[in-house]
DNA sequence: CAACTTTACGACTTACGTAAACATG
DNA sequence: CATGTTTACGTAAGTCGTAAAGTTG
């Protein structure tokens, strides 16, 4: 039972082709498939077949890949107790957020030089739908998701996942706007009214919907955009109203755009930080969680609706 | 962090010297110490120093052999992984019994042919002090050891133990004895009698020096022998009394020997199976540690004292 | 000097890349 | 015919054993 095999046959499992696995591990699928097959000679026992142009994993295969993540997880966990011990941190840290996740956790991140010191962190931004976070963990050490309704879809997927904070979603208005006098927004409030959203599929988009349930009228979205920048700017124009999370709003005023709570329905967004469990182990991917969740501390402190 | 190198360490960790090492590993010491420096210069710092005229792991090492555990226990859950989805047993299992633990499971555990089927199963009988079984599970794969005090000294060792079963020890008469007319003999009972022993350390030696103070008065241990058919023969001509298991002893009628319960103190050994976690995982072993219980099981059936 | 470890060096094994052939929608 | 996988073959890296040299009680 070798490591580098099993190793191979996770990657596998998780991203399909062989192709893919060569690419992701720097090497070429002829490598990839010569090694398959003396895993197979050894074992005894075919792991993949042959599917359409590609391959896909038998039974067995599949069965010796989900053992393969523990053995991983347990190499990660020696290497996190010696680095541990030397007190150094090995190497680098892929870092994947959603943008309103970047403005608000990096910048205070960043800032904690101490735990990041001798760790190349490397960060990207990512607006993707919900169910599309769990696949950036094959490539990234660190995903900070986030998702409006419970269950995450990436629950029951081996994933570790810690959350991070809780942020209210607010209805966001032209400051002009009549709602705009009052303290909060119910569902009826705002029936009628035109809506700036996000694509179908992303997190903000079935509260919108829910929204137009509860008010007893389906909601008319004008305009599908990913950007908050974009839809603040949509909403202070006045092209319509949004939805937008509170936090990260509070970051830009002046911007022409109020918010104000929803009532009648628990409208909030939780951020979560996703990592494959055996790159959970490591030091380094640790510390920068640790600097994560402490960012998220401080962002919620003093903060209690 | 390369696992083949995490058990050499390991290895050198529980067997303390290189050439030990490659003994184990079918290799010479030239090789094991290449690969320790190898790893050494991949890790960064010194793993092990010399002491004497051979080594010993420095705190880094023995850290880091720590964490090598858990990295093989998961391979070898693997491996059993596979083994259970092949629905075939891998290899040989080496298993160390004590002499009346040989006598009472052994013929018990081979009549479960379809346990064992495929099994290559090569059993080994060793008569040790207590604190001697903890060593022998470098080398065989389960070894079935006796304690008669709590806790056992193996406690701590990172080492799996799996109960068998608790039996009672009896003092051992001749049938003649005038003792040998009660149902039951306690401490004060056999107060000046000779004794036939065990060695000092032996699991029954610290049980008979009890009695002794519980009657007041030291034992006279007039010799002292390891295997329980002397002692038998011993006891049976009337050169002193001695302490037997029951079950064990159950099993040779016409000895000439009577066992009484000991009234005033709880006698009784447990056996107890003792693995390292690694090789606890392979199914082979598994299915031979359970024939080992269904045997203790059936052992105990009908007997409550 | 005996027990143990380390170094130098050559033989063997093995994983990889290149390049070409092989499948398949 | 484009995409993806497999095979043939030469190369480079690494592990091991032999033999000899260090170390230490």
């Amino acid at each position: 039972m070798d490591v580098s095999h099993l190793s191979l046959l996770r990657e596998l499992a998780e991203r399909g082709s062989i192709t893919a696995v060569a690419e992701a591990t720097h090497r070429t699928p002829s490598a990839v498939s010569q090694q398959l097959k003396t895993m197979q000679r050894e074992l005894g026992a075919p792991l993949v077949e042959r599917h359409g142009r590609g391959v896909r994993l038998t039974s067995a295969g599949n069965t010796l890949a989900a053992a393969a993540v523990d053995v991983a997880t347990a190499l990660s966990t020696a290497q996190a107790v010696w680095d541990e011990f030397r007190g150094s941190n090995s190497g680098t840290v892929d870092l994947v957020l959603f943008p309103s996740a970047g403005q608000l956790l990096l910048p205070r991140l960043l800032a904690k030089e101490d735990l990041l010191s001798g760790i190349e962190l490397r960060c990207d931004d990512r607006d993707v739908r919900t169910e599309a976070f769990a696949a950036l963990t094959a490539d990234a050490d660190i995903v900070v998701a986030h998702h409006v309704f419970e269950p995450p879809p990436w629950t029951g997927s081996r994933l570790t996942a810690v959350p991070l904070l809780r942020e209210p979603l607010d209805i966001a208005l032209p400051e002009d706007h009549p709602l705009a006098a009052k303290t909060t927004c119910s569902p009826r409030d705002v029936r009628g009214e035109r809506w700036i959203g996000v694509p179908e599929g992303f997190p903000f988009d079935h509260l919108v919907k829910q929204i137009g349930d509860l008010a007893g009228q389906p909601v008319t979205v004008v305009q599908r955009l990913r950007d908050n920048r974009i839809i603040e700017a949509l909403v202070a124009a006045g092209h319509g109203i949004s939805v937008l999370p509170r936090y990260a709003q509070a970051a830009t005023p002046g911007s022409g755009v109020v918010l104000r709570p929803i009532t009648g329905l628990k409208a909030g967004r939780r951020m979560v930080a996703l990592m494959r469990p055996d790159r959970a182990e490591r030091r380094a991917v640790r510390q920068v969680l640790r600097g994560l969740t402490e960012a998220a501390a401080e962002i919620t402190a003093g903060d209690s609706s």
